[in-house]
DNA sequence: ACTCCATATTGATACTTTCTTGATGCGATG
DNA sequence: CATCGCATCAAGAAAGTATCAATATGGAGT
């Protein structure tokens, strides 16, 4: 009964030892339709992109960039199931990878049985929504996975912060934001004071992405609210 | 910021333990809107009919039913998160209660911090399938969430003070409210004189939501005391 | 440690929208 | 037919917004 749950599934393995890469294989290989390997971050995001698997499971220690950044670049545009597996047992790594957007997080050395229960939870709660890394929108296309903005085909040069407004934008796309929601977003709690600065980057990331930025037709403003981005 | 996500919460601790219980009282009372407790598992279907809480904390063993049986009846029906805490750390316990519906398993003793973060991940889960509160009536939409009004599916500027008002509206959609009232929500202390102000406002809102506003069909004027709006 | 550069922040100012107030007209009621 | 409650209009006040320019900051490279 419980194998059902994990058939005809894609998921992607991501560790930098080759031996817990044969391991998870060989435990996953009867009951999985298809299993991606890799070992390191980097490779992770651009198989993730390409791949869609339906499920991660993701070493915490990695070469270059780690499990954690991994985790959360992941989640600026997908929903994919991630479990963490780690030697770290301190719950505040723990928390750090939960709040970083990842699914449920294992302690090595963890036993496949219930590695594989987990994952049936973890599959359980996804309905399988699969979005793609690519927002568009008239002439403004953002490619969430690799970075690059573009209008109208030609790439168009953003600071970090003027990214991370486009993102935020996007993830609510079509929804107003406020003000103070953007920067709690953008920063952590000790926004308010800082409209100001909002309005700058927003008017400095118009200038870069409207064809008009008199008469903005992506980033329309709500006037006494925030802003919006047109879907 | 995290914790933004564990407010206004009710949440359902079943343990058989006094002592475990105040514990996560004393732990969870800061974050979470309202504790409710109860030592056994046949009260504790009893108390998510009744209350209908937004995460449940549930002990394995249990006097009377136990913990497995009661994730099992309440997945009969409820899709309310199911966190287990217990001391057994055999895999197959575990196994055994998350194939019967938990979304996730700690192990006694556990860290706060950990419970807490798995409780924010169980929380996410729910967040995505919970629908938009959309106000319908006649050709008016108003979406409380995108904060986007339509009427006969064009979109209505509005602005922060009209949708103010439109808000609590729809909050007592059908029932009449009297100025004062309106102008205590609106505001905050300060009110009565300002009824002058409540009529021009509306006559703006519904400038822009009626057919005819001449003769409001949404926005009625109960005379003498006060609007309401039809439901 | 220093310089330089890109970016972030702050300040100033012109501009736009929204709020508020007072004036006016309408219609029902006693 | 005078009065009261209501709706609407218009104009000034207040609040919110966009943009340019000046200064501060932080990190890379030397």
């Amino acid at each position: 009964m419980s194998d059902a749950f994990i058939e005809k599934l894609k998921i992607l393995v991501v560790d930098d030892e080759l031996a817990i890469r044969r391991y998870l294989r060989t435990a996953l290989a009867p009951h999985a339709h298809e299993i991606i390997e890799t070992d390191n971050g980097e490779d992770a995001l651009i198989q993730c992109a390409t791949h869609h698997p339906d499920l991660l499971i993701l070493d915490l220690n990695l070469p270059g960039i780690n499990g954690i950044t991994v985790t959360q670049r992941l989640r600026e545009w997908s929903e994919v199931p991630i479990i963490i597996l780690s030697v770290q047992d301190q719950d505040t790594a723990k928390i750090e990878a939960l709040d970083a957007g990842a699914d449920d997080y294992l302690t090595k050395p963890f036993s496949v049985g219930e590695l594989m229960a987990r994952m049936r939870v973890a599959l359980r709660h996804r309905k399988n929504e699969v979005t793609e890394p690519v927002f568009e929108t008239g002439k403004l296309v953002v490619n969430l996975s690799t970075r690059i903005v573009t209008v109208d085909g030609e790439e168009v040069q953003l600071t970090p912060t003027e990214y991370d407004l486009l993102k935020v934008f996007v993830k609510y796309a079509g929804r107003v934001i406020t003000h103070q929601q953007m920067l709690k977003e953008v920063r952590g709690a000790g926004y308010q004071t800082e409209i100001h600065l909002l309005r700058v980057h927003v008017s400095n990331l118009r200038q870069k992405i409207e064809d008009d930025p008199t008469n903005p037709q992506y980033i329309r403003t709500e006037a006494g609210v925030g802003y919006r981005l047109m879907a």
